[in-house]
DNA sequence: AGCACGCCGACT
DNA sequence: GTCGGCGTGCTC
């Protein structure tokens, strides 16, 4: 009497840990394989964790499990490793990270089957093809019996494992190359002799022959080849470059690297040569490539596939929330069977599945939005080092103006710098000159308009309109005035549902909430005393269009921003009008700042930055130095010196010094010791239980509850965990939905930890409408 | 997450 | 006397 086999199986639920299910007799049920299971009444998608022999409850409480997913090879141990630790680290259960990280179009039991079905048809085809006499290899035959007689029979699988132990391996390598489907077609049509499959399943492997089929042979008939003859060695790359090539090429397994490099000094190029280096070891091999926004995957892309025409169209694939769920799928597939060597993706592409993964790259991994903000609020960047590190491979975090965390991991020497100080000859542009402009003192003077343009900008900005060149204005903040006032009684306008302004939106003559779907038409008189003359306060992209209209009548304006942008596609056409030269002066948000290069700009003014050198967060200095720095880089290529003008009320303050110095170094040292001193990140750990609620005292209750739940913990006994008290926050107000907080800090990462897992055991619903813990968070 | 069970106000 | 509000708890 055998005992059966236990499958625990990870749900898509809000709860930590697994369930239980029995495996029917004569099924082979894998760690990593999606499964459908019964759950209370209903039928769920789950993920198989581990099979076992036994479980914590009686076996005649497990259900059995419904479908096992054979369509594709199961995950892999590293990709549910990487599932667990991030489940672990963010305080989430295994199900809750996993089962989202498989797209949707791949979760439905009904497409397993089809999906099964119509890889052994294009797998047939392929078969009948290499079936032709004289397509085979000499030792094809051989290897094409082997793998009938293990895949003919389903338990020659088990009973192979024992005679050799590479097996399992195998039979992954044959699925993905697809000759479970080939052999599985055959045996149908062909009637395969049963004597010839039970005589090589009782035959030892041979090590040749199972070497030969492993990787090279089938993998390389069906993929593509090594791509090494096909890169591109022209471009010359400066020595700055070739070092960090050569650091990265010369890796052995894992390694960190901080590629610090000045915008312009060709840090794709690294990326491209580390890639073609990776991707020549190996014919295995593949590297993922990770970029802030989906509007960066196009230029990306189209640069490898130029680069790596030898791995055909699929060779190079797309992971992003843009994507169609067919796409989105196929494209996840081919990471995870080996065929897409190249993925480039958004943050979500950090927790997909792949063959082989060599090589990580984070561009820009200094941006905001490689963190995920609902949800799993995991940090993509984070999570590639982490699975660099477990996987025993490089990872590169490319960045102009990179971390702070980042940063003192180099410093103290967990990262290995690879600086790019200098441009490429081919691009011989000087560092753009960076001034300030004194808005007071303009102000004194008489020579700042209603609208905050100094004539200093405006008068640069006719001058480049008479050369011919492009000027661009940064403001990040669209809408044409933030609020709408009353000077006669103070009304201002106001967001019923969220703590917020209502944004003044003249182009459609609307007040809009810029945090809920709320709006309204501009009200014609003061909707509290009846005063007709309402003004607008403060100034957003739409309010310097209209005011360079009347300064600049001459002068071809384009705005470009979340507004102006709104339908698919129509940003790509405004760039584009930009790069034809069909714009004089482009006005844009921190959406401009990114990707493009505008080769005719010469001239960036940045418009009301100051607000970010006193913020409550003090995260925003630092962001806003990678932003300036950012949208300064827009200034002046090839031939053409280019000049950045910020209008600030503190010309002198550091930040501005040091990026007219281009000296990030210097203000990361700054910031370093101010965050050493005042006891916050990178120094210290940081968590938050955020909760929401219909109500203020709502949400308090609940965190009040919880923080004597936390007092109570044996882990806080010791101190070394600090808890603050719940406290309301900044916009309290969304959507109806009042959110509040309490912070954790801690030295120790681990104490953070443990504190976090024990307190979460304890957390309730308790009227409030959603918890959540956000570990390292990066607003407070 | 769903979907049950379970204990208190306004109705045929 | 019921119908139904959604608070708490379970699902292998």
């Amino acid at each position: 009497m055998t005992k059966p086999a236990i499958a625990r199986v990870a749900l898509d639920h809000l709860h930590a840990g697994t369930f239980d299910y029995l495996v029917a007799p004569g099924v082979h049920a894998r760690p990593g394989q999606l499964v459908s299971v019964p759950f209370g009444r209903r039928q769920c998608i789950g993920i198989v964790c581990d099979v076992g022999e036994d479980s914590a409850l009686p076996l005649e409480r497990l259900k059995p499990l419904t479908t096992l997913c054979e369509a594709w090879p199961p995950l892999r141990p590293e990709w549910l490793a990487l599932v667990g630790f991030a489940a672990g680290y963010y305080q989430r259960g295994i199900g809750e990270v996993a089962l989202p990280a498989v797209p949707a179009g791949l979760r439905d039991p009904k497409r397993w089957a089809r999906q099964q079905r119509s890889q052994r048809r294009y797998v047939a085809t392929a078969a009948g093809r290499a079936a032709l006499p004289g397509a085979l290899p000499a030792r094809a035959s051989a290897q094409r019996r082997l793998a009938e007689a293990l895949l003919a029979a389903p338990l020659a699988a088990d009973a192979l494992s024992s005679l050799h132990p590479r097996a399992a391996a195998l039979l992954d390598d044959w699925q993905a190359a697809g000759w479970v489907g080939m052999v599985t077609e055959a045996a149908s049509s062909d009637a395969v002799d049963q004597r010839l499959v039970a005589n090589l399943v009782s035959e030892p492997v041979a090590e040749p022959v199972a070497d030969a089929v492993t990787s090279a042979s089938v993998a390389r008939a069906l993929a593509s080849e090594a791509p090494a003859a096909s890169i591109d060695r022209l471009p010359t790359l400066t020595d700055e470059q070739r070092a960090a090539v050569d650091a990265i090429a010369g890796a052995s397994g894992f390694d960190a690297f901080l590629l610090h490099g000045i915008t312009g000094s060709g840090k794709t190029e690294v990326y491209l040569r580390a890639v073609a280096h990776c991707l020549a070891q190996d014919a295995d091999a593949q590297a993922l490539l990770l970029v802030p926004e989906i509007n960066l995957t196009p230029q990306f892309m189209g640069r490898l596939r130029a680069r790596f025409a030898a791995l055909g169209e699929h060779g190079v694939v797309a992971l992003h929330s843009g994507l169609s769920e067919g796409e989105r799928a196929a494209n996840w597939l081919a990471a995870h069977q080996g065929r897409a060597r190249i993925v480039i993706g958004t943050r979500l592409a950090a927790l997909a599945s792949f063959r082989k993964l060599s090589l990580l790259i984070v561009d820009e991994e200094h941006e905001a939005a490689y963190k995920q903000q609902e949800g799993l609020r995991y940090s993509a960047r984070d999570l590639c080092v982490w699975r660099a590190k477990h996987l025993g491979v490089p990872v590169v975090l490319g960045s102009a103006t990179p971390s702070l965390e980042s940063w003192c991991h180099a410093e103290q020497g967990r990262y290995r710098r690879l600086v790019l100080s200098r441009r490429p000859a081919a691009d011989t542009a000087a560092l753009p000159t960076v001034r300030t402009v004194d808005l007071d003192a303009h102000k004194r003077q008489g020579r700042l308009s209603g609208d905050g343009l100094s004539s200093t900008l405006l008068d640069a900005m006719r001058e480049r309109l008479a050369r011919g060149e492009q000027s661009l204005l940064f403001l990040n903040r669209r809408g044409y005035a933030p609020v709408l006032s009353c000077d006669a009684c103070g009304w201002v306008s106001e967001c019923t549902h969220c703590s917020a302004y209502l944004v003044l939106h003249r182009g459609d003559g609307m007040l809009r909430c810029h945090h809920c779907s709320w709006q309204e038409a501009i009200p014609h008189a003061c909707p509290s005393c009846g005063n007709i003359d309402l003004r607008p306060l403060g100034r957003g992209t739409q309010r310097i269009e209209a005011a360079l209209a009347e300064v600049m009548p001459d002068a071809r304006v384009l705005r470009i921003d979340a507004d102006s942008t709104r339908r698919r596609g129509s940003a790509e056409a405004l760039f584009a009008d930009v790069h034809a030269g069909r714009v004089d002066v482009l006005i844009g948000t921190n959406m401009v700042a990114k990707g493009h290069d505008f080769q005719r700009v010469t001239l960036v003014g940045v418009l009301n930055a100051d607000s970010a050198l006193f913020s409550h967060d003090f995260r925003a200095s630092e962001r806003l130095f990678g932003q300036l720095m950012q949208v300064a880089g827009r200034a002046g290529r090839a031939d053409l010196p280019g000049e950045v003008l910020i209008q600030t009320r503190y010309p002198h303050h550091p930040l501005y010094a040091a990026l007219a110095r281009h000296d990030y170094a210097g203000y990361a040292r700054m910031l370093t010791n101010e965050r050493r001193d005042a006891h916050l990140p990178p120094f210290i750990h940081q968590a938050l239980l955020k909760a929401e609620a219909r109500t203020l005292e709502g949400a308090l209750a609940f965190l009040e509850d919880a923080a004597a739940r936390f007092d109570t913990l044996d882990v806080a006994a010791d101190g070394r965990v600090v808890r603050y008290a719940p406290v309301p926050l900044a916009m309290v107000k969304i959507n109806d939905t009042y959110r509040a907080q309490l912070l954790l800090e801690s030295a120790s990462r681990q104490a953070l930890h443990l504190a976090l897992s024990a307190w979460r055991d304890t957390l309730g619903g308790h009227g409030v409408l959603r918890w959540a813990i956000e570990v390292d968070p990066l607003e407070i």
